[in-house]
DNA sequence: CTATTATGTGAGTCATCACTCATATTGTAT
DNA sequence: ATACAATATGAGTGATGACTCACATAATAG
């Protein structure tokens, strides 16, 4: 009855077709990342959002059906970003592992922007999984890495790399006392610590 | 001028001083935890709480000055009862270490409710931390753990073990298909191997 | 130029929800 | 028994905020 309790649509309710309307998407995103690296989820309302983005509620609503939907976006925006990024290094082949540059290339993000990156990830523990085939890009990508150093490349060993390294940097971003001029390197002892004692001492990683 | 916007009065408006005034106040609390543990976030409204807890909105509000306060409450009594477990171990030295002893505890928490303690632990991370002196009986456990095994106790190192701890474990609760049986294994293999590989292959630990 | 489609507008609607308060009931002290 | 304090009640208030809709303007097609 109220497409708004459709919970299937999160897409875009129209797909902008002129230069104007993904400049107003584009401002929309902007506005709401803005909202909540700034205040957090207080304020984080739509119609903050179009008020910040310069653009009327009526314009918000013609391309994101719902709140969660803008939401949903940034998450996404910051997946693809980051496995694009990831990609890019992937190119030049230099002594450090793929592993390491994963971890190296997470932890920019956080230091770039520690509370949006932050929330957005609380965000996404706490919105209902939509079936995301972006993020399948950063589990490609890990399963790569650990496969070129040998290790095994099951879908729990990847869950588990990834809680680490998300709760580690995020509990570092947290916490303004935390010297993160270190934080790679806790990182990398944490996951490789992680991946030797299970799958033997070979050494040779890193 | 409004009361509820005094951010700082968080604990109990009134300390109940009769017997059936602490049932109230129970019946709250699991009410509130109850929901939490069910539905989420959606629902988690004072009235809801009122209703399911069996008690009238007033009621609630002689007790809890904010809704928050009541989560806030949750996140305490759950760090309080973690502490009081891993320190009744404490007393019985066997072989194994006291830093398995708490992860072996933490596991078991979340093995036990997972939905209510990982969504505990997002709101912990989302709202304004509480001057909590109750988070520092927690710290205080590790601190004697890591003594014990000759490892540094520094707050940067004790946040690292929390971090990769309650990320793993959130991580596992949160996805159904991961195998949990194993879950304490793979959390030492991140501890261990994090606190091996920054301190020294001393392979006595464990 | 005209028709058609895309995009933009924002006052208004409707539901939710945190929180209050005047009043009623129960316990306790003396 | 009486007084006083503690506890319980729930209809009501006010604010917030997601979302709609009838209408305006701008681009594009033919």
């Amino acid at each position: 009855m109220n497409p708004a309790s459709d919970k299937t649509a999160i897409k875009p309710r129209k797909t902008p077709r002129q230069a104007r309307s993904e400049a107003t998407v584009e401002a929309i995103l902007q506005a709401a990342a803005h909202i909540l690296e700034r205040s957090g989820f207080d304020g984080y309302s739509t119609n903050a959002i179009a008020r910040v983005a310069g653009v009327s509620i009526g314009s918000l609503y013609q391309y994101f059906p719902t709140r969660d939907a803008i939401t949903y976006a940034l998450i996404r925006e910051q997946k693809v970003n980051l496995a694009r990024d990831i990609m890019a290094l992937e190119g030049a082949q230099n002594e450090t592992s793929a592993l390491t540059k994963i971890i190296e290339i997470a932890v920019q993000y956080q230091l770039d922007r520690p509370a949006l990156s932050r929330i957005l990830d609380l965000e996404e523990a706490r919105l209902p999984q939509e079936p995301m085939q972006d993020a399948q890009s950063v589990t490609a990508v890990f399963r790569h890495a650990l496969a070129a150093l040998n290790y095994p490349t099951h879908d729990v060993v990847i869950r588990d790399l990834v809680a680490i390294i998300r709760g580690m940097v995020d509990a570092a971003g947290q916490n303004d006392r935390d010297p993160q001029d270190d934080l790679t390197f806790r990182v990398e002892a944490a996951v490789f610590g992680y991946l030797e004692r299970r799958w033997g001492g070979d050494t040779t990683h890193r």
